[in-house]
DNA sequence: TACCAGGAGAAAA
DNA sequence: TTTTCTCATGGT
């Protein structure tokens, strides 16, 4: 695998094998933010109950979620682990919101800011980190921001695209350097595929043989 | 049974 | 400043 373009030729091969993709499971911006949320360090089927138990009591809303007794949420949230932890994360987000204004329409938080600007201010709500903060910027928000995961770590370990000691930005920005400054749909597409080979392949325990990227791989030739 | 999952903040060194 | 610990359920 070159150093160079090293991130362009795996979309390329990934978007040969899974097929264009526009993604993040969610049915609305704010519903993109809880999720971001509440993944976590935590499987995405998890996260997908805690919703569904949200959308049951139709608590899919920033005022919705600020109504409820904190107690009450943190038992439609226990499906997706650490719970308490996520209530209180999620309550912080909600109240970021309604402080700028935005509790009905946090999509309209893009409007009030530059990305640079948005960033620093997610980034100073409790419970939002870096990887947290862009999956909101791209996947909630549609701005052009790439998102660094654990797949994205892993996959570019075994790929030789990544060193185990760079830092999340030091990621960012290399991949940054290989994307059009205000491409968001390439940004999700490459997440998106990126998780996917994540979860069906480049795993803890891989699973190379049939895997998309198995002729370009240092891990699948040392194996 | 043990490991792992789309992190982040607090505490300890 | 850096490293380690804690949070926790559910699937493999």
């Amino acid at each position: 695998m070159p150093e160079q373009g090293g991130w362009s030729a795996v979309f390329g091969i990934l978007e040969e094998a899974f097929g264009p993709q526009d993604w993040w499971p969610a049915q609305s911006p704010f519903e993109a933010m809880v999720g971001a949320i509440l993944t976590q360090n935590t499987a995405w089927r998890n996260v997908e109950k805690a919703i569904a138990n949200l959308r049951a009591v139709d608590a899919l809303s920033v005022r919705a979620l600020l109504a409820l007794p904190e107690g009450d949420l943190a038992e439609l949230l226990r499906p997706s682990g650490f719970y308490r932890i996520k209530t209180r994360r999620l309550l912080a987000l909600c109240r970021f919101l309604e402080t700028r204004g935005v509790g009905a329409a946090p999509e309209q938080l893009a409007r009030q800011a530059t990305l640079p600007a948005l960033r620093k201010d997610l980034l100073a709500v409790h419970g939002i980190g870096a990887e947290t903060a862009d999956s909101i910027l791209l996947y909630a928000l549609g701005l052009p921001v790439m998102v660094v995961d654990a797949y994205t770590r892993r996959i570019g370990g075994r790929l030789g695209l990544l060193e185990d000691h760079l830092s999340y930005g030091e990621v960012q920005a290399g991949m940054e350097a290989e994307l059009k400054p205000d491409d968001v749909l390439t940004r999700n597409a490459l997440h998106a595929l990126l998780v996917s080979l994540g979860k069906d392949y480049c795993r803890p325990r891989p699973r190379c043989g049939s895997c998309p990227l198995h002729a370009c791989c240092a891990h699948a030739a040392g194996s």
